[in-house]
RNA sequence: GGAGGGGUACUCAAGCGGUCAACGAGGGCAGACUGUAAAUCUGCUGGCUUAUGCCUACGUAGGUUCGAAUCCUACCCCCUCCA
């Protein structure tokens, strides 16, 4: 195994907090492969490179030779995590709960080593839990301490409901890391007070109590909020190399850099590096190419990311069409159609509403020429590219 | 159980008998500028075979009225306080 200094550099760098703080040495230095836990939820059926932040962490230790859990809630999934949120969340069903527990593992192994991953499910023991050891369980903690939780707090000031059931979830949560054995935590910083209920439930159960290790959540491509599936400012990791690519090179050059920070391989001398040079001249976006190839190259492979780049290069920095785009042939009506029929048929726009108002703006072109008439016709038998905005094209042959 | 407050478009939030497809803000989309940046400026942001036209919308269902998101009745849901 590695020397620990080294190990411990390596594991707590880009974290926000450890808890206690030396306490991860201490681990470390009983030199014996540690039990790594990481809670997911399966409400997200698609992982995003936000959630890797937390992964790239699970593979550090994992090649440091620790046993990684990769733990799917899939119980606590019926209850909804509470934190965070203003307001309690609908619980999922667990159909719903099922299927997007198997989209994570078929995507995890993109990042984690197959072969000593360990996947698995709290449904495992919470399942056949009884209600009377749930009752003894929640006997565990209290509800002063519950409400010591910043958003349970502000729920409860603030005069909004907080269900009962919401309070299991920080329990179960802990109760995880009993039934683990669980030597250290990761989570996101949202977090950090369901991580801290784990070590106290391990003390009460007369285990040792776990290292919380806390990762920053990463901004969504607007900068602003954090990525989420659900506000759509995603990358996912099943993207097509293209899609990829654009959306690194569509954040901001501040954002590139909180990128590079907590997604790149490269060693914080490199991106330091990298920085200086972007301040004495060099195009941020030439940068920010670095960044989309070294991603592409990890979630699919080094030649996608390079043709990723030349498909960049070649049509938004020279104009060209896309090389491929969605072809598709519809039938006219008495030999023709209307442009704003053709381009709701095409998928385009939403409603021939939204065809009329987008003409009237601009953004439609045919073949590359700009469609200034809101009447205009197609005649049967042609073909042609039909564009809408910067991205969205399509092939039509109309029949 | 009692007393109040409230349900308006993606979100927040005006409007309280006509000029309301509904102020404003945020978000989103489009155009200009660019590095598909960011910031900024401008426009759009219910639907309809292509309309100075029609249809559907302001919790639900009725009613009053020439005319309602706005008034009345019932119902549903949410919140606060008291018990």
């Amino acid at each position: 195994m590695t020397d620990i200094k080294e190990q411990l550099q390596e594991l707590v760098r880009g974290s926000d907090e450890v808890l206690p703080e030396n306490g991860l040495e201490v681990k470390l230095k009983q030199g014996r492969p540690l039990i790594v836990k990481a809670g997911f939820d399966p409400t997200a059926p698609d992982l995003h490179i936000g959630h890797t932040v937390l992964i790239n962490k699970m593979r550090q230790f994992q090649e440091f030779g620790h046993k990684v859990v990769f733990l799917i809630g899939d119980f606590t999934g019926m209850i909804g995590d509470p934190s965070g949120k203003n307001a309690t969340r609908p619980p999922l069903s667990p159909e719903e709960i099922k299927a997007n527990a198997e989209t994570y593992e078929t995507q995890i192994y993109k990042i984690l080593d197959e072969e000593t991953t360990h996947i698995d499910f709290n449904s495992r023991w919470m399942g056949p839990m009884d209600a009377a050891g749930l009752v003894k369980l929640a006997s565990h903690h209290t509800v002063a301490r519950m409400l010591e939780r910043d958003d349970f707090n502000k729920r409860y000031t603030g005069g909004q409901p907080i269900s009962i059931h919401e309070f299991l979830y920080p329990i179960v949560q802990g109760y995880d890391s009993v039934a683990l054995k669980a030597d250290v935590e990761l989570g996101g910083t949202d977090q950090k007070f369901n991580l801290l209920v784990g070590r106290q439930l391990q003390q009460d159960f007369g285990q040792e109590p776990q290292i919380v290790l806390t990762m920053p959540l990463l901004e969504g491509l607007d900068g602003v909020q954090k990525m989420s599936k659900s506000l759509g400012n995603y990358i996912g990791i099943t993207d097509v190399p293209g899609e990829m690519f654009g959306k690194l090179m569509s954040v901001s050059d501040d954002l590139m850099w909180r990128y590079f920070e907590l997604l790149s391989f490269r060693t914080l001398d490199d991106i330091a590096g990298l920085r200086r040079r972007v301040e004495e001249g060099l195009n941020p976006r030439d940068a920010k190419f670095e960044l989309g190839l070294e991603l592409v190259e990890r979630f699919h492979d080094a030649s996608a990311a390079t043709a990723a780049k030349e498909e960049f290069i070649a049509r938004f920095q020279q104009g060209a069409m896309p090389e491929e785009m969605p072809e598709l042939s519809l039938a006219s009506k008495d030999g023709r159609l209307g442009i704003a029929h053709l381009l709701k048929e095409a998928g385009l726009v939403s409603s021939t509403s939204e065809a009329f108002r987008m003409i009237k703006q601009g953004a439609v072109k045919v073949d590359g020429v700009r469609v200034e008439d809101r009447g205009l016709e197609i005649d049967a038998g042609s073909t042609g590219i039909y564009q809408v905005g910067k991205r969205k094209f399509s092939r039509v042959s109309l029949t």
